[in-house]
DNA sequence: ATTCAACTAGAGGAAGATTCTAGAAACAGG
DNA sequence: CCTGTTTCTAGAATCTTCCTCTAGTTGAAT
């Protein structure tokens, strides 16, 4: 299982990283076996030895760039005790990963309906949920606690990532012109207004009792 | 300008329809000219004649499906007065168009970034931008009014949006388990939340004032 | 009858993913 | 140090797929 050279892993992080930037400078079109392994030197027969595929380099390298994502959102969201802070940390974290490591988030984003992960659809999914799995951890202890509306886990999320992966995707697009500054100052409170627990005048549990 | 013979306009309509079909029924992989060709019984001569390349039709596919979407969101949008309930309305109704849709929002979602429509993106940037005139329009009378909170018009539809469009992905990605009539009930409601003009007891100003 | 849009059929050719064979580099045991 | 084995690298050749173009036909309108 484990590799017995070391030589070839130094390699494969060579071909993700110049994919990644490939698909940057390229885009979509010039996404292609050939053009990254013109820009890193590395010959085809290796990158065939060590993904076995196109589709096998797409989907490591998604993997990688959503570890990167989810493990910086995790780590900004359960160093906080509180589900206001909480909320509006995940939101800030997220939209600050996006604007330091927007190749990441481009290519992320663009690949998620883009066809060459579909073979290891199941992969991903299970790299995804068990990243998920601390932050929903996280959530249901404070919907349990009273902190947040008592809503169904999925809605909670989308209500989160919803407005935050749409500023991104404007963001990242280039076409809409988005003052990410602004955005960063206003949406954690914005977002956290839908999710508090009630909003008709009553102070939050966590202060009357416990 | 206006075509001599009107047998053109049924055969690019058959070509759009099939188009949108092969794309439901292969994904983006099965998506191609040959494809399209062999489904509708059009020859290939015919297609370039009226699109000139798999991209115009493409394009021409993406904008189609888009004035469907917002053409359905803009009347139920100006179809009501009050903020809350055009906010809540037009939640509603993209989740409905989606639902009963699942094609065209589909393509759509997966359009996004799929770089057949970096050729034409100014167009349909312009086409997009058109369409939603009339909901920022809508919006901004709502905010001067008071009735909205008084953020800047990208931040509101990013709030709308944001979340919609992210139940629609999970719905249409059919990895996650969305429940689509529940999230239907809920998210109008929580989606207001956050853009009533002020929480801390305030009546809106519809009912003390004008 | 002429004209022009609409259409058909099929060839051309580019581009890209994959396979294959050959060889270099690391490693283990003697 | 030598040798067999595995890992890794190399790059040409192949095979498939798909977009685009050309040349010619049909048919409606004037």
């Amino acid at each position: 299982m484990s590799p017995k050279q070391q030589r070839g892993e130094a390699t494969v992080d060579l071909l993700l990283t110049t994919a990644l930037r490939v698909y940057a400078e390229s885009g979509q079109q010039g996404f292609t076996v050939n053009a990254i392994v013109a820009a890193s030197g590395v010959s085809l027969g290796s990158l065939y030895h060590h993904f076995g595929s196109f589709d096998g380099l797409a989907a490591a390298l998604y993997i990688r760039c959503m570890d990167q994502l989810c493990d910086d959102m995790v780590a900004s969201l359960t160093r906080c005790r509180t589900a206001r802070t909480g909320i509006r940390t995940w939101v800030a974290s997220y939209l600050r990963f996006t604007r330091e490591n927007r190749d990441i988030a481009l290519f992320l984003h663009a690949s998620a309906y883009s066809g060459y992960l579909v073979a290891h659809a199941e992969e991903i999914g299970a790299a995804k949920a068990a990243k998920f799995a601390a932050i929903t951890d996280w959530l249901r202890v404070r919907v349990e606690r009273g902190e947040i509306a008592a809503l169904p886990a999925p809605v909670i999320e989308v209500l989160v990532m919803g407005p935050v992966t749409e500023v991104a995707r404007r963001w990242l697009s280039s076409t809409y012109e988005i003052d990410l500054a602004e955005v960063t100052r206003l949406l954690p409170d914005l977002i956290w207004r839908s999710l508090r627990p009630d909003q008709d005048g009553a102070e939050p549990r966590s202060r009357t009792t416990a």
